[in-house]
DNA sequence: AAATATTTGTACGGTAGCGTACAAAACAAC
DNA sequence: GTTGTTTTGTACGCTACCGTACAAATATTT
């Protein structure tokens, strides 16, 4: 098992050269961290219905379930593990149970900035979903978790059959790519106070709890800025009540606040989760796709 | 025929206010303005291929043709018309023949930006592709132009019915996803000149000739920068002898340094489009898709 | 040609964020 | 505990860009 120094695990300047060496995926029976027995899948005969905690797993009926589940295998993601390398040929996309994955623009220079944040609530390997096998940019752990992979043929073969898998990937995508073109809007024209409030509620929505790990460091790196602009900006949500910053960690105290600060950038990926897929903050139960044949996109 | 007051073209910020009308399309009939006949699509049997302007007809093979060109119809895309109204339901896609489309974030205040664009490489509507029927965004004509508009359900019916098409126009998406992923990153690092020279590149790549019809105003808002910015960016292009530089007018001098002067935000959406679509800048021929049925997924 | 509308160039003070640097605080390892 | 590492707070001068304003240049309309 890998243990990481706490530099390995927090300096993500380093990190970056840590991620280096060739890994797609470590197997489970390799490195598996067994947080908690009630975080790893259950495997069950075909007939019971498991209950994902992956937002999209979940919302499988029993007829898509019966399809991926017999390709899905538990795997662990450590904090830091590339997911998907830039211009790599896509393996395996995976649909992350807990933890929290960043895709990552422009990894030449020192000017690499998130474009894309998800966790439970989506996948990795879109691109596969898109008709390609590899993507510019690259896809890592920012939080550590576990989560359930498929090879990438098993996934493009699943979703020719079933036409509601397919479509409840598509609609995924979509709130994807609303969410970049919000960040996207984000990053031209707020200030940076407003887009660390945007990524901490981002962050908070697929998270439980109220209790995010994150550093000065690793959020300057995230957002695009200076380091001491973080530490400023926070120290003003903190002013403002809205939250509580400790050492490598930050406490949302007033969620709604939180998102107010965020401003316009924030809300309109969020709600069309909501309404494609289904609740993205908090625990609420969607109902499933295929348990009536379901043909009609949603509008 | 509307005819526009030179005020009405090109003062954007009235603009955004002329098209508030609630003008979802105005039918050929109408007002299709014929610049040349042979800008025309000519309606041919089923059996004949029809030579389209749009990258994506383009490489549509017999049989998606047959599909899909019973439902096409050629509409006039004047300057300034809102094709998508955002939170709309989005009753028609479109693929423009000639002309240029620009997704505009955040309209509610000042802020807006643009997040994508397209012409003859895209189409309107890529929402009813991923199954939904709205977006938060504007999409509207930056440059006038003819394309073809398929009904919403005729679009849905044909990309179920046929793979090959569906696959075509979800390798579209991926690309248009990677731009604005690219957006992203050059909003949130680059400088005002390498957006500028970013923006002009694609404008090229879109256009036939070398001459872009753009104003200040207009480059200003689409960057979401203020307009002397645009100024000032645009003489430090002229003074490198990449562009010149007249009123309402930037005539591109040299494509190749204009591409490098916009730094590494421009290029891997490009790349992908050629790889995964066929060549986006030029007259290049890409083979069409289903002459041979194509169940392979480009990699 | 004259009048009007539009577009572009330039200027000014103000500010948010930059790159850099360094010390203080919090934590981990021994 | 003591030592070393990591993280955070703060400072400094600097630059890019902001908001605003206005004059010059170039179209369009009459």
């Amino acid at each position: 098992m890998l243990i990481l120094r706490q530099s390995e695990v927090c300096d993500f300047r380093r990190f970056f050269a840590f991620t280096q060496f060739p890994i797609a995926f470590r197997c489970q029976s390799d490195m598996r961290r067994v947080h908690s027995p009630a975080q790893l899948p259950i495997r069950t005969s075909l007939t019971t219905l498991t209950t994902y905690q992956n937002r999209l797993l979940a919302r499988l009926g029993a007829n898509d379930l019966a399809l991926l589940q017999p390709h899905l295998e538990p795997v662990d993601l450590p904090v830091g593990l590339v997911v998907i390398e830039p211009d790599q040929p896509i393996t395996h996309a995976v649909f992350p149970e807990t933890g929290l994955c960043s895709v990552i623009a422009n990894l030449q220079e020192r000017n690499s900035v998130e474009v894309g944040l998800f966790g439970r609530d989506g996948f990795v390997g879109t691109a596969l979903v898109l008709g390609s096998t590899r993507v510019p940019h690259q896809t890592f752990m920012q939080v550590s978790g576990t989560g359930l992979r498929i090879e990438a043929e098993a996934l493009t073969r699943a979703i020719e059959a079933s036409p509601s898998l397919r479509r409840l990937l598509l609609r995924y995508i979509q709130t994807f790519l609303i969410q970049t073109a919000q960040t996207a809007l984000a990053n031209a024209s707020a200030p940076a106070e407003e887009r660390l409030a945007r990524w901490l509620a981002m962050y908070h929505d697929r998270q439980d709890g109220d209790e995010l790990s994150v550093t000065h460091e690793f959020l300057s790196l995230m957002l695009g800025v200076r380091r001491p602009t973080i530490t400023v900006a926070l120290q003003m949500l903190e002013g403002a009540g809205l939250v509580r910053a400790q050492r490598g960690r930050v406490r949302v105290l007033n969620r709604a606040g939180l998102i107010a600060a965020a401003g316009p950038a924030y809300g309109p990926a969020e709600a069309e989760y909501d309404r494609l897929i289904g609740p993205l903050h908090g625990h609420g139960e969607a109902e499933r796709t295929d348990h009536a044949i379901d043909y009609s996109s949603a509008s």
